[in-house]
DNA sequence: TACATGTTTCAGTTTTTATTGAAAGTTCGA
DNA sequence: TCGAACTTTCAATAAAAACTGAAACATGTA
């Protein structure tokens, strides 16, 4: 296979993985592309490449960005920005990790913390029913959110980072 | 707060938290409903909690079977079907994860073995930044491959099975 | 066989989400 | 201060996804 069509297959898949994960396909591409590519690019050479517009090149850069995904780069000499992304796949996962837990599980805790406190009678079964599952569900959203910290604590410390080296 | 009312907010919020996740709003609240009633619902009390159509629930609900999510119950005498969802959440987490890593990873990594044989010279930094990308990528992907069996299988196994119950 | 009680399908429609492109905004050097 | 080079915004549009409702289909019963 060529470099120029392992490249678009690698970008397509990226993109239809990044949709069934709720995350809009171009920015998967972008980030795709990004993580492939050895120098930082502009964002004219990101339309070029994924034949999209200037406005959404911009506004799928920007997002990347606020993921942590994507940084801005500035060549000396040269008045355009440039874009690059953490090729450590390794980060890439602790920065989504760390995001969505920030995003969706403590928005999700939040409210299951306040839904426990429905009232009515416990020997009704639909409010049995109804604490029980929160209940459930509320001790399973602080485990989930214990194994992320530990996830991208292990990530971020030099000495488990070390260790984790090791099965990389 | 009244049952009534938390139970209408536990739906909307597992609607939408399911909907930044790639699951389509309304598969994810049938899911909400059903596990935090007591008993099965028919397609007609699905339909009318809810506010949707007979269709839309019946798409939904053989989704959420084909999951692994929902079950179809047959009540003796009644001619109607009735559906229930596993209330576990752990055993929904490894029923999702088992699903995802199928449709999802397996295929992935499939690309990502194709896509490592790409020809070129090893010394141009295209090529060589493409196959370090897809190598690496590779690697996170067969670890994660790794990490979600074992996940699954703790759940399954009697023996870890009744190590978790500890920790939840 | 006719009919009552369900369930399933899917073409057409609505709703939501993503994209474009041009105008407005910014920054910097002369 | 002007204008070239570049970035950002956003109203209009296009594309994708979800939903409806009615017809077709299935199944058990008299």
């Amino acid at each position: 296979m060529k470099l120029a069509e392992a490249k678009a297959q690698f970008i397509q898949s990226w993109g239809s993985l990044g949709a069934q994960w709720g995350i809009n396909r171009t920015m998967a591409q972008i980030h795709a592309l990004l993580m492939i590519m050895p120098d930082p690019l502009s964002a004219d050479e990101i339309m070029a490449e994924l034949n999209i517009s200037r406005g959404n090149t911009n506004m799928n850069v920007r997002e990347l960005i606020n993921w942590g995904l994507v940084d801005r780069v500035l060549i000396p000499g040269e008045r355009k920005e440039y874009f690059t992304a953490e090729k450590d796949i390794w980060k890439v996962a602790t920065e989504i990790a760390r995001e969505r837990k920030r995003r969706e599980l403590e928005p999700i805790i939040k409210t299951l913390n306040q839904l426990q406190e429905v009232e009515g009678d416990a020997k009704d079964k639909h409010v049995k029913a109804f604490k029980d599952s929160i209940q459930n569900l509320n001790k399973f959203a602080h485990q989930t959110d214990r194994a992320i910290n530990s996830f991208v604590k292990a990530e971020e410390s030099w000495f488990y980072g070390t260790l984790m080296k090791l099965f990389k």
